[in-house]
DNA sequence: GCCATATGGAAAG
DNA sequence: TTTCCCTATGGCA
């Protein structure tokens, strides 16, 4: 369930485990088995993300599309095991190992239609894109900010947590229309995503919190941290803002969690 | 054992 | 706008 700094590390340690060697590739679970059979004992050359999806080029312009969604999972090992579980995809050497579980997608597709998918992809804060596109969009929109950061061609690989916190750090109202917002704020929204993701990358967590707020938030309870980090609002309904202590509030917007504290962002 | 839940997105209506 | 898909886990009986 990662948001894009983690599709991000997981290519690089993919490249780690596997780049420039001949890999065996398989299908445990059967659904991925003949694609698989067609990469098997070939070269990975290396993989690479953009937002939230995963390309891995094999030799023979063979390359291979994953998409996490919800569920998704990799599990990196230094072993070959038994399989447990449903395990979609797997590429090994004798000595590494890389499970692949419950993806949204996990597909062998073409170099062009790799470009096809790439060109769908909007700029991404890993990797340092230029989002005048994004810019230009999100200040002509009348769709709430709130929405249209989870947009992957606006900001891709900015998932439910980034947006909540980001807004929070902004001081911004997810409601508020994307053409209510001045160009300086979308400027500044961006380049925390930028900063903020870029700290992912290197910690695999998503810390948002302040050291002055730090205390605050130390204190507070373990199971509040289920995704592993610290932040101000995400997955914090109901508890208190560690800026003004009032309630922070969860509702549903189109479909995904949305958190907020309406005290701090007005 | 059963049920709810999850950092997502595409397809169907 | 709703439905559907993919899998594991934690809380509860």
């Amino acid at each position: 369930m990662p948001e894009g700094h983690v599709v991000h590390r997981q290519a690089r340690e993919l490249n780690t485990l596997f780049g420039g060697q001949v890999v065996q590739v398989s299908s445990p679970q059967g659904r991925f088995a003949q694609s698989a059979s067609v990469i098997n004992h070939t070269t990975f050359i290396k993989a690479h993300a953009f937002g939230k999806r995963l390309f891995v080029n094999f030799e023979q312009g063979n390359v291979i599309h994953i998409h996490l969604g919800l569920y998704g999972k990799w599990a990196f090992l230094n072993h070959v095991p038994e399989p447990v579980g449903l395990i979609r995809l797997q590429i090994s050497t004798p000595d590494a190992c890389a499970q692949l579980r419950g993806p949204n997608a996990c597909a062998l597709i073409s170099p062009p239609e790799m470009k096809i998918m790439k060109a769908k992809i909007g700029p991404d804060p890993i990797r340092k894109d230029d989002p005048g596109i994004s810019r230009t969009k999100v200040l002509a929109s009348a769709t709430p900010i709130g929405v249209l950061l989870m947009n992957q061609t606006l900001f891709a690989g900015v998932g439910n947590i980034y947006r909540a916190e980001v807004l929070f750090r902004s001081r911004i109202d997810p409601q508020t229309p994307g053409k209510a917002l001045t160009r300086r704020q979308f400027d500044a929204l961006w380049d925390d995503l930028v900063e903020l993701m870029k700290v992912g990358v290197r910690s695999g967590r998503i810390d948002t919190v302040l050291p002055q707020h730090m205390p605050k938030a130390m204190g507070r309870s373990p199971r509040e941290d289920r995704h592993g980090g610290e932040v101000y609002v995400y997955r914090r309904a109901g508890l208190e803002c560690f800026m003004c202590s009032s309630e922070i509030a969860e509702s549903d917007l189109r479909g995904r969690n949305l958190f907020w504290c309406p005290q701090c962002q007005q």
